[in-house]
DNA sequence: GTGATAGTCCTAATCGTGTTAGGAGAACCG
DNA sequence: CGGTTCTCCTAACACGATTAGGACTATCAC
């Protein structure tokens, strides 16, 4: 019961080492992909003995848990500063731009929060919650484009996903894949333009 | 050099030894994931002590890729067996659902051929050469349709490796993901359509 | 101050992995 | 038969995640 004060101060420098731990898993797994992240390396790079982690996070799953939610918060952020202009195309594609290079600049991100490939890993309620919030907030950047119905919104992220994925995997050269990807925003338009038409017919 | 007679006699049961193995493995890998299979439960299936399955594979990244070539000559075979109308619409959807059929059957499948998420794993070069050989073989397949423009066969690749991502990943209602992908297919070709007019004018 | 308590970090040990060493026995060849 | 190869085993190692338990420190109530 008397615990809460000594929380409350100490609660700064908690903080502060756990985000350091962060960082070095981060670094980590950018370096050797999310499967080759190990606790002993994380620990070697804040400085620590391996069990010593376990004074802030609860498993190697908790910290998977925490770059996941930090993931979803830095695409949330991302997501709200955009701006539209009101030119379909251009908003689509800047908007399109957001995810994609959100994957693309950090692969072990993408497949920590897009892939499920991490084993036994389960994003915890709360930062599923985040994460819910956040593709949330992207579909009602979508709406304010015109794009609403749901049928589109799985063709767009398809199609999406997948300009990703040929960048991870294949990695076409720069100029090449950036023009794929600005094709595929214009074959998506004709295609949504298309088919209000017919529905109009 | 006496051991080539012996080998040949004993290869049969060797070989249909390492085949047991192979199928546990995959059995293994469908149920709990490719991440989740481990030598000790692939012996256990085949009767083995650990230990005993390196008398049949030199390490578990040879079992991988023993699994990664056998996926390859399976695709080969589907790939093969596609026979062509004329109709460039029909032709590219069937062409389109070999691959999407075959990735989404089996995702550890996908996993281990497409996406790249087994830590240290890379084909050898004997199987990586039976992956050319297949995605060529796909790729006349195409041509034959009328796709031949590296462009177009990059959009192509990234929609079905959307859609395919999209089913394995999410699973919209079945019915649902099924027209999104027919769906696809037409707006690529309107598009491819779409492009060539513009060459032309 | 003193003592209790919470927080941080350590060493030692457990358990589950892949993998190697080394040997026993069967199958096979001459 | 004698030698060779193959198959499988037990023992052991290295390296992961964890847990147990203790020392030390910072804090708090008094």
């Amino acid at each position: 019961m008397l615990g809460e004060p000594i929380r409350d101060r100490r609660s700064e420098r908690h903080e502060r080492t756990k985000a350091e731990i962060l960082d070095a898993a981060w670094e980590i797994a950018r370096a050797g992909g999310l499967a080759g992240l190990t606790l002993r390396d994380v620990a070697r790079k804040v400085g620590m003995r391996p069990p010593s982690v376990y004074s802030y996070f609860a498993s190697k799953h908790a910290v998977y848990d925490a770059m996941y939610a930090q993931g979803c918060r830095e695409f949330l952020g991302r997501v709200s500063r955009l701006d539209l202009t009101g030119d379909p195309l251009r908003d689509l594609t800047t908007g399109a731009w957001i995810f994609i290079d959100f994957c693309v600049e950090d692969p072990a991100r993408y497949q920590l929060m897009f892939q499920r490939t991490v084993p036994g890993f389960e994003p915890s309620a709360e930062s599923y919650a985040l994460a819910v919030q956040a593709l949330e907030s992207l579909r009602a950047g979508l709406v304010k484009i015109g794009i609403t119905a749901p049928e589109a919104l799985d063709m767009l992220t398809a199609l999406t996903t997948g300009l990703v994925d040929q960048q991870i995997s294949n990695d076409p050269g720069g100029d090449r894949w950036l023009k794929l990807v600005d094709e595929a925003m214009e074959m998506f338009l004709a295609h949504m333009r298309s088919r209000t038409h017919r529905k109009v017919r």
